[in-house]
DNA sequence: GGCCGGTACTTAACATGTTAAGTTTATCCG
DNA sequence: CGGATAAACTTAACATGTTAAGTACCGGCC
């Protein structure tokens, strides 16, 4: 009755599951820190956060935008996005409006200042992201951004098809 | 001197930065969210976040843990670490006594309590992770896995290497 | 034994992730 | 026009990420 060991783990207590290391949030969340580990020194010396960065590169393609429509560039939440743009507006690092057609819609742009800071932090910025490239192989890299698009793609329409699991 | 648009966006103003949307720390955020979010639901109605289920994962594949190790093992930072298990504890999921040898290591481990709801999770889980490997492909997924991981590793030893990127 | 540097957490402080509510403005509809 | 509904944020509340300090304990040295 009692199995023996499956693998090198101890297999303590045994739950029907995967094991743990090769859990696929686990991998990308992992691989995701290694990456982000560093760029932020680089950020912090010049007082940013990584998604502050966000913003204002994905400020930076656009003449202006809506906030909606950066929360999505920028991939963050609408309360994230609120407050942080409530701390970059402070910094004077961005600019922002009302839309004249919808008072309900901010528009966001950023600012002479936030352009000038980009400028300084790009050049290191692009200058870890060659390393990382010639690190792992600009190929290597290639291929696996296509399949992490794949991925997102592929699990796109699996939102919310199938909310009743099991009761309620 | 005004270079025409280089591609698709509008490159209101210019910065020497790649594409945002090539970001590999961005396809790296997408793809990871868009495989959790396949599970938050389901972790929710159990009242459990991503990260108190990833330590509690943990803790099921081995006797006990140090706190040191588990941070390591479910990759989180000491703090969060510590106001976790604080929280594990106090809902009788986990169970915790001090070393003998040396008092200043905590020892955790799961409770029956803890493995009890782990096993009710456990289905959904492993569920939601069978549909994502069919819709993407056991072979694709396989080999992404790989090269995740080969990305952290060939990051591993650029961690400390050169703080002073330029001044200071 | 007692000082001292180091280790293993824990706490603190601030920023973001995440969900739910609240506020203001648009839009639909009778 | 006026009320109902929805949209676009914003605020609130709680959990975690991240760095810096603080606390308790270990081990080595005098």
């Amino acid at each position: 009755m009692a199995k023996g060991r499956t693998d090198g783990e101890h297999a303590a207590h045994r739950v029907p599951m995967r094991e743990f290391s090769r859990s696929l949030p686990m991998a990308l969340l992992r691989a995701r820190e290694a990456v982000m580990r560093q760029f932020r020194s680089s950020l912090r010396q010049h007082g940013l956060t990584e998604q502050q960065w966000r913003i204002l590169r994905a400020l930076a393609a656009v003449e202006e935008s809506e906030v909606t429509e950066l929360a999505r560039t920028a991939f963050l939440l609408g309360p994230s996005l609120s407050r942080i743009l409530r701390d970059l507006e402070a910094r004077r690092l961005i600019e922002r409006r009302t839309a004249a057609s919808d008072l309900r819609r901010g528009v966001v742009s950023i600012s002479a200042k936030g352009l000038k800071l980009m400028e300084e932090v790009a050049p290191s910025s692009e200058a870890i992201y060659a390393a990382i490239t010639k690190r792992y192989g600009a190929r290597r890299l290639a291929e696996l951004q296509e399949m992490l698009g794949a991925l997102e793609a592929s699990l796109a329409d699996l939102d919310g098809e199938d909310e009743n699991v099991s009761d309620e």
